[in-house]
DNA sequence: TCAATCACG
DNA sequence: ACGTACGTGATTGAT
């Protein structure tokens, strides 16, 4: 049997992997997706070669003979971008911790070097895989020494393998001749001359018919073209010149070591520690003992036998704690994940509805688990809740939230991330088990996967626990978790089950008025502009609008025109189309997102259960989703005629409460702005007084203008003031916003002092925080880049205030949803629109609740300045509000 | 899957 | 000099 050697050249694979794969980083910023890739390919051709021996060449930084022979040769010096740079030295030392043999010689690139290996392993009788990008190697290419060039096509990698034979058919070219192709029309990419006007066509045909350049040049009266035979008479000399450059050295002084390239077990546990750092987790699973989820499996149990979960059940019942999970899709369950400690070492198991184990039998014991206050930790209690129905939860922990309170900037909360953040484990995450598949589907067609990450989501949640509440502990967040967060879920859950009643006739027939405007509105526009088109593509609506119609607006998004309200809205005088477009931008919106999107949510009920997301924002509001009912129009008259549509059930009324200012509120409290608090205490309308308070004017002579300059300043104070934004909103001169700001800060000198205390606060610590202890990360104020930091900065002055003011609703969201429970009311709180509350009241209560709402709403918070609240009662939405 | 747009606080 | 207001989610067209 023949030995076989595979050589690869480093740079060039890195160099392809980089530029054929999507950007990744690992938890610590760097790079790592060329890696990622190598490794890849680099397994690939393990399994798919089993070589006996494995070397890599890399080049060097010093200077090649090419460099000596030529000034202007690129080679090895070509640049790289830094995100590819800082990713080689962190791949040569994985290779080292693997044990990979690595090859570079200074003077030599490292096709010199390949080119060497492969000569000489040849000429020992070993056949001679050489992985490379680079398609000059193919001058290497013999009966023994094939050239395997991967190509990335839309992620997948097909590779191209190249023995002499496969050089001829795809080149009519031999091996040696691809270096006088390279001779004669030379390569820009490495700064290689060749003949001027003599490209890949015209050089095949030469060499065809005269095999070398030299020979070519010893006929040079007979070559046609003329172009070419020109090229011939004046520059030989860099044809020359290029084929000495093109040439691969395969004599240069390295040698094989032959026990050094032996391909041995590459999974170390070095190489366990870098894959881990690098977070390449579907590559862990291929070490063997060797990492922590190996030792978690070992104790993952798959339960189908129904005396065995009766056993595994009970002993759960006796435990003081369990991780508990279900496993759903919509609404239906589709298994059942429970851990718990045994013998010093965490159990999981998991139960798929199969056989004796049916649905309503594993139902009742995850409902009898919850029971008796004892702890149960799971990494989303909320989704759980749409199953079951607890109302003990003093004991219940949420890993999800927690995770969340610690870091809000996340995308997610999944049980890899958690385990790797606060147990320091790298686990397959569900992608890895189960690919793309949903868990409905997986649950079919990978059960043991499924069954996998079942246990997974069980292990973490209880194992992280601990550390989860020692860092909300650490980080002053505990009674926020504990206080706010915890109790929230379960109001949330019953705001989701409740859902909200909708006329869905009513909700119908708007559809169909605006349908009919809308029509008309088509028409319109496309007679106006001349030709049909799609308007709601803002591409081909630029073109008509900017270039058919020539209708001034420059370049304002990376892809074209801008056809922006904003813009549109600057354009409208200039032309009757405009306003058309407007109008019907604005009835499209209302028909696709509201009249048609929420038809579809309502359920047989009437009603619309929407998902409240609780671990979303980086302030610490809440989220809508599925549908979203904290943007249901009312700002213009048409949009808010929607809200008529959301009605009460029969014998009740709306009741609608919403906070007055509440940022500003707590801005005033938060700063200790003596003047600004005052303010509050005397007069209902803040814009009013701060106008007549910054412009220097009496109360009750201030222009509608100024109130609303006014406005705008406040608004701005909130979002992190800045000159520019505040003109932009006002449509004045920075100069002149610049001046407001200045006179507002002049009226209310501590604003100043606490916006730039909690900038200074972010730089120093990293993060800023709420009244109530929440916090958010501010890393881009560490940005080297200007716009960054501003944003950072902006943040910084804004997240307090909007987080606050988040808190606080939170706080009386959870003690109206518990007064309404304990005095045993049938009202409901059913929504929260960030600063609003609102509640399907029981006609009879209507007393009382309002009482309860308006105690609980102003009494959430003690702020120095008082928390009011607007309240209305209506027979739908639009009229209570 | 992304970018643009627009609905809300 | 840089080029913006803060926080969200859904729909659409284009890739």
């Amino acid at each position: 049997m023949k030995e076989k050697i595979l050589l690869i050249d480093g740079h060039s694979i890195l160099n392809r992997t980089y530029y054929g794969l999507p950007d990744l980083t690992n938890s610590e910023g760097l790079h790592t997706n060329a890696i990622y890739g190598f490794l890849n390919i680099l397994f690939k051709m393990l399994e798919e070669e089993k070589p006996d021996y494995l070397t890599v060449a890399f080049d060097l930084p010093a200077p090649t003979f090419r460099h000596k022979m030529y000034d202007g040769y690129k080679g090895t010096r070509k640049p790289m971008p830094g995100e590819l740079r800082e990713q080689v030295p962190v791949m040569k030392d994985v290779l080292e911790a693997m044990g990979v043999n690595m090859v570079a010689k200074e003077g030599y690139e490292a096709d010199d070097v390949l080119g060497t290996l492969a000569r000489k392993s040849e000429n020992q009788g070993m056949d001679v895989t050489i992985l490379s990008g680079d398609r000059d190697l193919l001058q290497l290419a013999t009966e023994h020494i094939c050239i395997r060039i991967p190509k990335t096509k839309g992620g997948k990698t097909a590779i191209e393998d190249y023995y002499a034979k496969d050089v001829e058919e795809t080149y009519q070219l031999t091996p040696p001749q691809i270096i006088e192709l390279k001779a004669l029309m030379g390569d820009s990419a490495d700064n290689i001359p060749g003949l001027p006007g003599v490209g890949e066509k015209t050089a095949t045909k030469l060499l065809l018919e005269y095999g070398t350049a030299e020979n070519a040049y010893a006929h040079v009266e007979e070559i046609r073209p003329k172009k070419a035979q020109n090229a011939f008479l004046e520059h030989y000399d860099l044809a020359v010149l290029s084929r000495k450059l093109a040439t691969i050295h395969t004599d240069s002084p390295v040698e094989l070591d032959r026990e050094k390239a032996r391909v041995h077990d590459f999974y170390t546990q070095e190489a366990y520690e870098f894959f881990k750092e690098l977070e390449f987790k579907n590559f862990l699973s291929r070490f063997q003992d060797k990492g922590e989820q190996v030792k978690a499996e070992e104790q993952f149990h798959r339960v189908t036998d129904l005396v065995l979960a009766e056993e595994i059940f009970q002993k759960a019942e006796e435990k003081d704690g369990v991780g508990l999970e279900l496993l759903e899709e919509g609404d239906c369950f589709l298994g059942l994940g429970l851990s718990y400690e045994e013998e010093e070492k965490l159990q999981a198991y998991c139960f798929l509805p199969q056989g004796f184990l049916t649905r309503d039998y594993l139902m009742e014991k995850a409902d009898r688990l919850c029971a008796h206050g004892r702890m149960v930790a799971s990494l989303d209690i909320k989704a759980m809740l749409r199953h079951m129905d607890i109302r003990e939860h003093t004991a219940m922990f949420d890993a999800g939230i927690a995770a969340y309170l610690l870091n809000p900037l996340k995308s997610q909360y999944t049980y890899d991330d958690i385990a790797k953040e606060y147990l320091g484990e790298i686990l397959p995450a569900k992608e890895d088990l189960i690919g793309k598949l949903s868990y409905g589907k997986a649950s079919e067609e990978k059960e043991e996967e499924t069954a996998r990450s079942i246990c997974y989501m069980a292990y973490v949640a209880l194992k992280s626990r601990k550390p989860l509440l020692e860092a909300l502990e650490n980080t002053g967040m505990k009674a926020l978790f504990t206080d706010i967060e915890m109790p929230l879920l379960f109001t949330l859950s019953d705001m989701e089950k409740e859902g909200i009643r909708v006329n869905g006739e009513e909700l119908k027939e708007y559809g169909e008025k605006l349908q009919i405007r809308i029509e008309e509105l088509e028409k319109t526009i496309w007679e106006e502009a001349g030709e049909k088109f799609n308007i709601n593509s803002p591409k081909q609506l630029g073109v008509i609008l900017f270039e058919k119609m020539g209708l001034p607006g420059g370049k304002k998004t990376k892809t074209g025109y801008s056809t922006a309200a904003d813009v549109l809205e600057k354009l409208a005088p200039e032309h009757q189309i405009v306003a058309d477009i407007l109008e019907y931008r604005q009835l499209a919106k209302l028909k696709s997102t509201y009249a048609d999107g929420l038809a579809n949510y309502i359920d047989e009920g009437g009603r619309i259960h929407s998902t409240f997301n609780q671990t979303i924002t980086a302030t610490g509001r809440i989220s809508s989703t599925e549908p979203n009912l904290q943007n249901i129009p009312v700002r213009t008259e048409l949009g808010r005629l929607l809200r008529k549509v959301f009605i009460p059930k029969e014998g009740y009324v709306f009741l609608d409460a919403d906070y007055s200012q509440i940022e500003l509120r707590v801005l005033a409290h938060m700063s200790g702005d003596e003047k600004l608090i005052q303010a509050y205490r005397e007069a209902q309308d803040i814009h009013r007084i701060t106008a007549s308070q910054v412009f220097h004017v009496p109360f009750d002579q201030v222009t509608p203008l100024q109130r609303r300059n006014a406005k705008a300043v406040n608004f701005g104070i909130v979002y992190g003031i800045s000159s520019f934004g505040l003109s932009q909103d006002l449509s004045i001169t920075r100069k002149e916003a610049a001046q407001y700001i200045e006179d507002y800060f002049k009226t209310y000198p501590k604003i100043k002092g606490f916006l730039d205390g909690l900038v200074k606060q972010a730089k120093e610590q990293g993060y800023v925080t709420t009244m109530f202890g929440r916090r958010r990360p501010v890393p881009e104020l560490k940005s080297s880049n200007f716009m960054q930091r501003s944003f950072g900065e902006r943040v910084a002055m804004n997240s307090p205030i909007q987080g606050t003011a988040a808190d606080i609703i939170k706080i009386a969201m959870n003690r109206v949803s518990k007064r309404l429970r304990d005095e045993n009311l049938k009202s409901r709180l059913i929504l929260q629109v960030h600063d609003e509350l609102l509640i399907e009241t029981a006609r009879e209560e209507e007393a009382r609740v309002a009482a309860i709402l308006e105690e609980e709403m102003k009494g959430a918070a003690d702020l120095s300045v008082a928390l009011e609240v607007d309240m209305h009662t209506g027979e739908n939405w639009y009229e209570a509000k």
